[in-house]
DNA sequence: GGCGCTTTTTAATCTGTGTTAATCAGCAGA
DNA sequence: TCTGCTGATTAACACAGATTAAAAAGCGCC
């Protein structure tokens, strides 16, 4: 099937993945992985290829090009991050405030960068190293991703629940900021990610808190 | 001179630097900037010979390898931060308070990632994706770097003005983790230093704050 | 039990880049 | 002017790693 590109047919996964698909799927999580700990340049097929346990010729009949797969790589991570995100807003009671959906979002952030995708983190963490084309096309995820937690602040602004010397810019870069760090200094041997993520919500909604109007 | 040591003699720079000293410092610019853009992988001699107009071998008349140039950059780098930050806290009055000492901190390590050096970004940035044996040396002037913050935390949350439910170890981190990543999205021209660093320290100052005693 | 398709491998090629060797330009002092 | 040192250059080498070519291995199917 593939040599070409893998036609998301619409069908529910009721039959499940095929062994090419398998072999596709580790090339990927491998490449995220690698990615992930040593950059752009520094992701060699072979490394690769190593961990997905086949021989480095093989990703060709799979992707067409080191830099494709790495781009399949970035793009299913910004997905994956907006996804994740978006799910946790949209799980949330209606009557929630605005500090709480930013909470919220900085919880599903941590877990999605953390726990669930090398992918995310690959894509977030190394946009900036990326080779200008490709970069151009994260940098578009990356704003409409961007663009739901500018809408987070700006509403939660709006709505007085943000202190009003805070640039909206900066304060939403700070946050994400710290966020996508963690994944240089968290080790799951060291502590929970719960705490982690009770420190960041803490943190932020102390931090973004407007003055107490008394 | 070189070709061994940059021998280090006490003399104050009474005299200015020689030629051959400022080509040394071009280079290590040159190599700091390389290392930003392009992490550690992606850090060519081609491409930091052509910022500091050389030819790539000339390179080699100051430091013996890439990985020594490049160890330089990452050494330069933590020393600078280390600097600046503790001179910017020895600068505070004696009677700031804790929470005072931590913005500085904030304000300082701002400034030396955002305009004060490349060094510092580029070795605090690339630390993970240094080979180990350069990466130990590395994390030994992190850990350094990080007591310093440590203490300030410790000493703060000793004093009862940091909120008891933190971590103290994922708040410290989360906190200089978003000063790092600023390096990403602050651009000069989008918005003044001052007001990321007011931006910063406010978020710090009011995230870390105890509820309020009443 | 050989046929055609998919998947993977082994062997070979090509390119970029770190490094070395040999050489040159400038310049100070005798 | 010759000599020797410093600071660089150009040319050449070596090797790593992406890519390609060709062949092999599975494997469903008649």
């Amino acid at each position: 099937m593939p040599k070409q590109r893998s036609v998301r047919t619409d069908e529910r996964p009721r039959t499940e993945p095929s062994k090419s698909e398998r072999t596709r799927e580790r090339i990927l999580d491998a490449a995220a992985k690698v990615l992930n700990r040593n950059g752009y340049a520094g992701t060699r097929l072979t490394d690769i290829a190593e961990l997905a346990q086949v021989q480095a010729p093989a990703l060709y009949y799979y992707f067409s090009s080191r830099e494709e797969l790495i781009e399949a790589v970035v793009t299913l991570g910004m997905a994956r991050a907006l996804e994740h995100v978006t799910e946790a807003l949209a799980a949330l009671p209606a009557n929630a405030s605005r500090l709480d959906r930013i909470c919220a979002a900085v919880g599903a952030h941590l877990e999605v960068v953390l726990r669930l995708s090398d992918y995310a983190s690959a894509a977030i963490r190394n946009g900036p190293q990326l080779p200008t084309d490709l970069r151009e096309r994260q940098l578009v995820e990356q704003r409409t991703y961007g663009d739901v937690w500018r809408r987070l602040i700006d509403e939660a602004r709006a709505a007085g629940e943000i202190h009003p010397d805070l640039d909206p810019r900066a304060a939403r870069m700070l946050i994400i900021g710290g966020l996508n760090w963690a994944t240089e200094w968290w080790n799951p041997n060291r502590g929970s990610l719960r705490t982690v993520i009770n420190t960041a919500q803490l943190l932020t909604r102390q931090g973004l808190a407007p003055p107490a109007t008394d």
